[in-house]
DNA sequence: TCTGGGGTCCTAGGACCC
DNA sequence: TCTGGGGTCCTAGGACCC
């Protein structure tokens, strides 16, 4: 089964008001839930059913949306709580089954092979879907299938609040005939590159010639043709793994040349990825350092440290070094992000000979991370960067 | 008042080794 | 006498997901 939350952050937001006191359910009127315009990051990221009757599409600036939809009401997100309506509805779905894999924040995928008894699967996800709505307050869409894939692509189907079949003798009648855009894993890039092959639908892509799709795509061309035609053995990830990458990054409320700025900005970003990274208990061996001109251009340089390590002082001095790299080419800069890569467990750490010896340098991290663990995240910050953090307040919550 | 932020995976090309 | 072929590791960029 797979369980998508119907406008997940709109309907948790809608939820949370109304206990709170407020009088209209922004799910019945036009309403979206955005970023915020005068930090450049007004983008839709949920519409409600009448916002969506309008055209207002998720991802398109605010200002568009609003020329579509006058009325339109606009709502801030907030990650913390969307994080406890994850929760619950992750704490109800373990009743059922424990292989659960938390695809994101809003998606489950449940392999139920082994707890199915005498209910039919489809018994099964009604009871879910209605447990949901009665006992939490929201709607979900269930797609019930033999694999991930097409449970997934079950659950897209007509929505709201609905149980979607989408078994193998299915596909042809429910799966074909959809535009192939619809297909998961198929993007704007590669959408109009079918077309230019006279493959518009779902079905188009099954027939196609699977030989020429992998001379075309290579390893996606075979993918696309196996999910064209219902084939997926992945299995349901329900233990947590350990990531693989983490980054952080920031659209500056205004473009930024000057370079002092950027390594300051690349400093706050540096100092947040390794708090995360020490409360994982990881260690990095690549750092990279993204950057985005004004017209939208992304340019990103990484290295290899000689040691891995969680400590704030080195990865700022390597991510410092990798700005002024790119630095050479300088534009007016939109975005800074800062990533961690090569992960690997504290505890598996292989000694080297440039070990992370810096007993002071950690003892400092975690002196810092004890402070902001207390009294918050954004209640210790360097007296240099003060003006800087007024630039690029970090949320709380991450 | 144009276009977020968090991820994963893949590919191509270059350096280097034998 | 004028340039092989196997491999690994690293980096930059891009596609896709929610």
């Amino acid at each position: 089964m797979h369980i998508d939350v119907n406008n997940a952050f709109l309907s948790w937001t809608a939820i949370d008001k109304l206990k709170n006191g407020e009088k209209v359910d922004i799910r019945t009127i036009p309403a979206i839930i955005g970023g915020d315009e005068a930090k450049r990051s007004g983008i839709v990221l949920a519409k409600s059913m009448k916002a969506k009757e309008c055209g207002v599409v998720t991802g398109e600036p605010i200002y568009q949306a609003r020329k579509k939809c006058p009325n339109l009401q606009v709502f801030h997100g907030d990650y913390k709580m969307y994080m406890q309506y994850s929760d619950k509805l992750y704490t109800l779905l373990l009743e059922y089954t424990d292989k659960i894999e938390r695809y994101s924040i809003d998606e489950c995928f449940l392999d139920m092979t082994n707890f199915l008894q005498n209910e039919t699967l489809l018994d099964k996800a009604k009871e879910i879907s209605m447990r949901i709505k009665n006992e939490l307050g929201f709607t979900v869409n269930v797609g019930v299938a033999h694999n991930k894939l097409l449970a997934k692509m079950a659950s897209d189907f007509t929505k709201p609040d609905k149980v979607h079949t989408l078994y193998k003798e299915e596909i042809p009648t429910k799966m074909w005939k959809l535009p192939v855009i619809e297909l998961f894993m198929l993007g704007r890039k590669t959408v109009p590159k079918l077309y230019n092959m006279h493959i518009t639908t779902i079905g188009d892509l099954a027939k196609a010639d699977k030989n020429l799709l992998i001379k075309k795509f290579g390893k996606h061309g075979k993918l696309m043709w196996e999910y064209a035609n219902g084939i997926d053995d992945s299995e349901v990830h329900y233990q947590k793994e350990q990531p693989k990458c983490i980054g952080n990054s920031v659209t500056l409320p205004m473009d930024v040349q000057d370079i002092r700025k950027l390594e300051e900005i690349v400093l706050t970003l540096v100092e947040q990825v390794t708090y995360r990274l020490r409360k994982e208990e990881l260690l990095a061996q690549v750092v990279n350092v993204q950057l985005r001109t004004k017209e939208f251009k992304d340019f990103s340089h990484q290295q290899k440290l000689d040691f891995a390590t969680s400590s704030t002082k080195p990865i700022y001095e390597q991510a410092t070094k990798l700005l002024h790299e790119m630095y050479k080419t300088i534009e007016p800069i939109r975005l800074v992000g800062v990533r961690v890569d090569g992960l690997i467990a504290k505890n598996e750490v292989q000694l080297s000979l440039f070990a992370d010896t810096n007993e002071k340098q950690n003892k400092l991290d975690e002196v810092v991370d004890n402070l902001k663990e207390k009294y918050g995240y954004n209640m210790i910050t360097r007296a240099g960067k003060l003006e800087v953090d007024n630039i690029v307040k970090i949320r709380e919550s991450k």
